[in-house]
DNA sequence: AACGTATATATAAAATACTTATATATATTT
DNA sequence: AAATATATATAAGTATTTTATATATACGTT
């Protein structure tokens, strides 16, 4: 999936949406809905993911369930009240960002540009 | 115009896409240019910016031109032809990441993904 | 039975990219 | 005279991600 420094800072609002949609989620679950969704063009490793849910966890933004499924300890994640307007937040600032790279990138603004002017 | 972490790794393509549409280009033009065009919401700072044309101009990627206009020096950068293919996949891959980065937020992608088990 | 792959969480070191601060200098506006 | 705009430049600090590593169970294949 090529080089991506282009992930930065978009990561977390990312995970913030997933739980926003789905409730609760666990840690690899994460992973895989994004390369899914994303049709493996991102991929979430598990050094970028669990210090982001940690830091979540301690701003309190998510609260977590331990549960033991198929002998193997899960650990779910979902959104606190808190949280959920933190995510409404970062997934607005990602929309806008998102429209303002689109315009950016927008065939002939060079031309709009000079004719501003 | 609020925390920009999304930047990250942004600047580089954005900066070939202005060069690209614009033939030649000087530094402080770069930097009005995205301001303008991003109506204020990016703002690319200096520090970010001539460390990446220099890098550029390491990899030859663009050249310069120095002039003297209005008694203040003025560094014009303008593609190789290296540059020119450079520019022309990191804008791709731009592309593609801003549509990745729209599925992901398109709503109620959740449901979908649901539906797709 | 052994091997690889998938599932599952976790941390630390290293690399990268950007922000902030600072420096220098001229032109224009108030 | 002072502030703002124009113009380039570098260094220190910060933040975020990648890469590497650790641990452990389940499942499918040869």
């Amino acid at each position: 999936m090529a080089s991506n420094d282009l992930l930065k800072g978009t990561l977390k609002p990312i995970i913030l949406k997933l739980l926003t949609e789905n409730k609760r989620m666990y840690g690899y679950e994460i992973t895989q809905s994004v390369k899914e969704l994303s049709k493996g063009k991102i991929e979430l490793t598990f050094g970028a993911l669990y210090p982001i849910l940690h830091k979540l966890e301690q701003d309190g933004a998510v609260i977590t369930e331990s549960e033991i499924i198929n002998n193997r300890n899960r650990i779910y994640y979902s959104l606190t009240e808190t949280g959920k307007s933190t995510a409404k937040e970062k997934i607005a600032e990602l929309e806008e960002f998102v429209n303002t790279l689109r315009i950016l990138l927008k065939p002939n603004y060079g031309l709009e540009y000079v004719l501003a002017r």
